[in-house]
RNA sequence: GGAGGAGUUCCCGAGUGGCCAAAGGGGGCAGACUGUAAAUCUGUUGCGUCUCGCUUCGGUGGUUCGAAUCCACCCUCCUCCA
């Protein structure tokens, strides 16, 4: 089985300009493709996670990758897949996202010497002349055209402004350049950039005469036909400052029963054979799957230790198991006793289980709040500091929100 | 440039002088049930020194005892005309 068709068997190949071509060029090693990540935070997420373990594959099997931090079109903003008009972000912010994406893509992607490369298209765009880009390029572009592309149809009741509307041609031209410049003759991204990428490939026909392909990667949609990856608060982080490995690992354990098997498919790198086989397992089995799951994206992302730290923790507080070590922690210090304990309230906002004062009672209210394994109602319930000491105590906020808060 | 319409809490959306921290729905959170799943039912959903106070309805001023609601100016978006 060629790459092309464990992509396919994956479930990871939403779109191809001409398969039986694709198929070569990759299954081959004779690609040189390239992927563009926009740097608008300042941490790559789960989404970007998924284009960056399909780089991994298609270079294992002998293609070159080409990562290109979008310095430059971060400046447009990309329109697609977005219903409202998008902050302008500054020149330095953009830089520095950059700066951070490239060392978090160090760690997928082998870089070295004619392996793979990265580049920023700001390198090129920045450069450009109005007058001079226009008569070279712009008669390259039907507007009719493009406004039939999905992705701005639907922004056509909400607003669409000019400045978002060149994205898609800075993206094709991102495509030429790179054509040009290394030969790069595939673009992967998201099913949602279809419309961009097909830009590029024209956009080289017009002008050099060559034919090139896209390739989309299917969305990660839940069952509920929601983008994955996405939590209440934001995204869910690869930076484990951002998102730590615990609550990375809680959100795939957390994960529902119709999407395990298509994430394990999808995001890890496990034997088709060996997914196959979990295929039949059901019910409270497929509990182990998520755990799976959890396991190897966060050995993945992070490392086979944390993965560990995390799986020991969660066991410890679900299924009473493991030991308490590794559970997240939050430390208090001298100064924020008071009378020599500090109370319910404060514990849970310091330690994270609530955002606010405010919704700390409402938690301990509804009798949401555990402490040392006994239900806490009492507003006035406060923790001394030889309680505090040593093993610290678990706070359970909820099912599944734990805190170990302890004092220093 | 002209004419009309809109901007409300996480999102959608009601509210057109006091009974408005603001209906309803979605989402979130919590409780019950369970498998750390889904579905369902119940409660809850601005902040705080919490039977009370403070800050919110695009922005800034104003009218009024009292403004999300009225007035003026500004900003943003939509529709039609140019």
């Amino acid at each position: 089985m060629g790459i092309y068709e464990e992509l396919k068997a994956r479930g990871l190949i939403a779109q191809v300009t001409n398969e039986d071509e694709i198929r070569e060029l990759v299954n081959n090693g004779k690609a040189t493709f390239y992927i563009g990540f926009d740097p608008t935070a300042n941490s790559l997420h789960v989404g970007h996670f998924m284009a960056l373990c399909l780089m991994k594959r298609l270079q294992m099997a002998g293609n070159k990758p080409i990562a290109l931090i979008g310095g430059g079109t971060t400046l447009i903003g990309d329109p697609s897949g977005r219903s409202d008009l998008r902050t302008m972000m500054t020149f330095e912010t953009i830089a520095q996202n950059g700066e951070i994406f490239k060392k978090q893509m160090s760690k997928f992607i082998d870089f070295s010497e004619g392996k793979a490369i990265m580049v920023n298209n700001a390198d090129w765009l920045t450069q450009l002349n109005y007058i001079d880009f226009l008569r070279e390029f712009g008669s390259c572009f039907s507007v009719n055209n493009m406004l039939r592309a999905e992705c701005y149809k639907q922004r056509m009741e909400k607003g669409l402004s000019f400045l978002e509307f060149n994205y898609m041609i800075m993206q094709s031209y991102d495509f030429y350049e790179l054509f040009k410049r290394y030969d790069c003759n595939l673009q992967f991204g998201g099913d949602d950039q279809w419309s961009n990428m097909l830009g590029g490939t024209e956009l080289i026909r017009k002008k050099l005469g060559k034919d090139s392909h896209a390739m989309t990667i299917t969305l990660l949609m839940n069952s509920e036909g929601k983008k994955m990856g996405k939590t209440q608060s934001g995204a869910v982080w690869l930076d484990p400052n951002k998102t730590s490995p615990y609550d990375f690992y809680q959100y795939w354990r957390n994960i529902g029963d119709a999407d395990v098997l298509k994430c394990l498919r999808m995001l890890t790198f496990l034997p088709l054979e060996t997914i196959d086989e979990m295929d039949k397992w059901e019910g409270a089995k497929l509990n182990e799957a998520k755990e799976i799951l959890a396991y190897e994206l966060t050995k993945l992302v992070h490392n086979e230790e944390e993965a560990e730290k995390a799986q020991v923790a969660a066991r410890a507080l679900f299924s009473n198991g493991g030991d308490m070590a590794n559970i997240p922690t939050t430390e208090f210090t001298e100064a924020d006793l008071v009378d020599g304990a500090v109370d319910i309230i404060s514990l849970l906002v310091k330690s994270g289980l609530c955002p606010s004062k405010s919704e700390a009672r409402r938690a301990l209210e509804q009798g949401g709040v555990e402490a040392a394994g006994e239900r806490v109602e009492d507003f006035g319930k406060s923790f001394t500091r030889e309680e505090l000491s040593g093993e610290g105590v678990v706070i359970k906020r909820g099912k599944k929100s734990y805190n170990r808060v302890i004092l220093k």
